[in-house]
RNA sequence: UCCCCAGUAGCUCAGUUGGCAGAGCGAGUGGCUGUUAACCACUAAGUCCGCGGUUCAAGUCCGUGCUGGGGAGCCA
């Protein structure tokens, strides 16, 4: 007989007279003549009840089954007597998979988040974990859903790149070379001798891959893994991150922007739409005003602002800031949540950056002191997408180049595409992880990513 | 990398002016009950993060290291 997921029992619409569950036991109560077991099996949030009647032959057995053991029941899915739930299954037959010794690391009550990160293969077993990653398998599918919708091609950007430089922060390395025995050529490493025949290091963005595929198929994401060596110790950044980013061709800011706050906008009404039990679990116990942040991202229009009024609003703002905001300096986070969180109360799109602190790929405007470039914030997380309008003019992109210290040569092919048919394009860059977090309240990356790769922690 | 905070039972934490190591939950045992992270009683459980120092005496004070957390920078 196959095993119904405990979700499709529970959604039963009629009794059903034989049915297999298998999954692991949350918590056992005894009565005199039965026990009562609640097992979830994962496919939702909520346990199934059994009972188990003392004329089971192996009650003896059942009666020692512990948090965490993992049982096959068959039965019969009838009404419950019981106040607390609909369904629940009359066991003919209970077999114990594998009994979970009392030394197991979960028990029935609330840990912290700290502790369930030094046992992150068990957490998913938790009511907490387990609903963050069934909502990160649902977002990734609402991803690719809302691209396809769209015409969008997904494009598979590698993972390990040649480049030295993506413009996006420090690079993990990758050799084959004997650390005890590194060729080296006048004093220097002879990368000539490693596998690629080069330095190689993992991606940090997949964004000038994907600008080839937008120059060819038109609208083209990439949606992988991307690395970042910097040492950062906060709750926002993890070395190892998934990103999701776009790349249009034919496409000005304005239309950047649009996809950017049509695509938010989708995921979080996704969420809302499909996610409920999992959704309220996070509402009720780790943020209570997560609905209405939803609610408020989903409907709301989003405000568009150039970076110099953002500049006004906050130096004319009577809030004490820790740092003093000045125009060509990149906005620190208490204002970025100033903005979203105080003033406008909603998501804002900041656009028209001073050339100064963007990366050298941005299209320069017209006033020759600002590029294209358009960060999505909201509350509470702050900047959740980052993108820009290229520079499609070659004589202009290396200049900026030079201006930024890059050697044109690493980057021919990414030049070619300014030789060949340059047109306007455009795209951004959104951190998984983070979207994530933002829909569920979670406020720690380390709980939305399965293992956490930060400085210091590589451990599962 | 910088600033701040923390580390005590399996977990969450209390521990006063330096003076015998504590509670709740969990676990074990017994009881009770169509129960709902059940309830009642009893029992076991400790390298007080490591190292060094001050002191008659250190969980407590000082130094240092490690680990974790919050914030900043970098960004997604």
């Amino acid at each position: 007989m196959k095993r119904t997921k405990i979700f499709k029992l529970l959604n039963s619409e009629t009794p059903i007279k034989d049915v297999l569950i298998k999954g692991w036991v949350r918590t056992r109560r005894d009565s005199k003549t039965f026990s009562f077991l609640e097992i979830n099996d994962g496919s939702c949030l909520k346990n199934v009840q059994v009972i188990a009647d003392s004329g089971l032959d192996n009650y003896d057995a059942i009666n020692r089954i512990s948090t965490g053991s993992a049982v096959a029941v068959s039965g019969e899915l009838t009404p419950s007597k019981g106040s607390g739930q609909k369904w629940e299954v009359q066991a003919t037959d209970i077999d114990i998979l594998h009994m979970s010794p009392d030394s197991f690391p979960l028990q029935k009550k609330r840990h912290s988040d700290e502790y369930l990160r030094s046992i992150a293969h068990l957490r998913p077993r938790t009511n907490k974990y387990g609903a963050a990653f069934r909502i990160r398998s649902e977002l990734s599918y609402a991803i690719h859903t809302f691209f396809r919708d769209r015409d969008f091609r997904y494009i598979h950007t590698p993972i390990i790149t040649g480049s030295d430089c993506e413009g996006a922060g420090e690079m993990f390395r990758l050799t084959t070379f004997d650390f005890k025995n590194i060729p080296e050529i006048d004093g220097k490493t002879d990368f000539n001798q490693d596998f690629f025949g080069k330095e190689a290091n993992l991606t940090v963005s997949g964004q000038l891959s994907a600008e080839m595929f937008a120059l060819s198929l038109g609208d083209v994401y990439t949606f992988g893994p991307t690395f970042r060596a910097e040492n950062s110790n906060t709750s926002r950044h993890a070395a190892e991150f998934w990103m999701i980013e776009p790349e249009m061709a034919f496409c000005d800011l304005e239309g950047n922007m649009d996809l950017g706050e049509e695509m938010v906008k989708y995921l979080a009404t996704f969420i809302l739409d499909e996610c409920k039990d999992d959704l309220d679990l996070f509402a009720r116990f780790v943020d209570k005003q997560l609905m209405n942040t939803l609610e408020n991202i989903a409907e709301s229009t989003y405000v568009r602002l150039p970076y110099t009024e953002a500049v006004d609003i906050l130096t004319h703002s009577k809030f004490k800031f820790e740092y003093d905001v000045s125009y060509g300096k990149d906005l620190q986070s208490e204002h970025e949540r100033y903005l979203t969180e105080k003033h406008f109360k909603k998501p804002v799109i900041l656009y028209n950056y001073p050339k100064t602190i963007k990366p050298f790929y941005m299209r320069l405007n017209d006033d020759n002191k600002t590029v294209a470039a358009m960060d999505v914030l909201v509350p509470r997380i702050g900047e959740i997408i980052g993108g820009s309008q290229r520079e499609e003019r070659l004589d202009i992109l290396e200049h900026r180049m030079d201006e930024t210290g890059l050697n044109k040569e690493n980057y021919w092919w990414y030049l070619d595409s300014r030789r060949y048919g340059s047109v306007e394009h455009s795209g951004f860059g959104l951190g998984f992880e983070r979207l994530i977090m933002l829909v569920t309240g979670i406020s720690n990356i380390r709980d939305v990513i399965p293992f956490p790769r930060t400085p210091k922690n590589i451990d599962f």
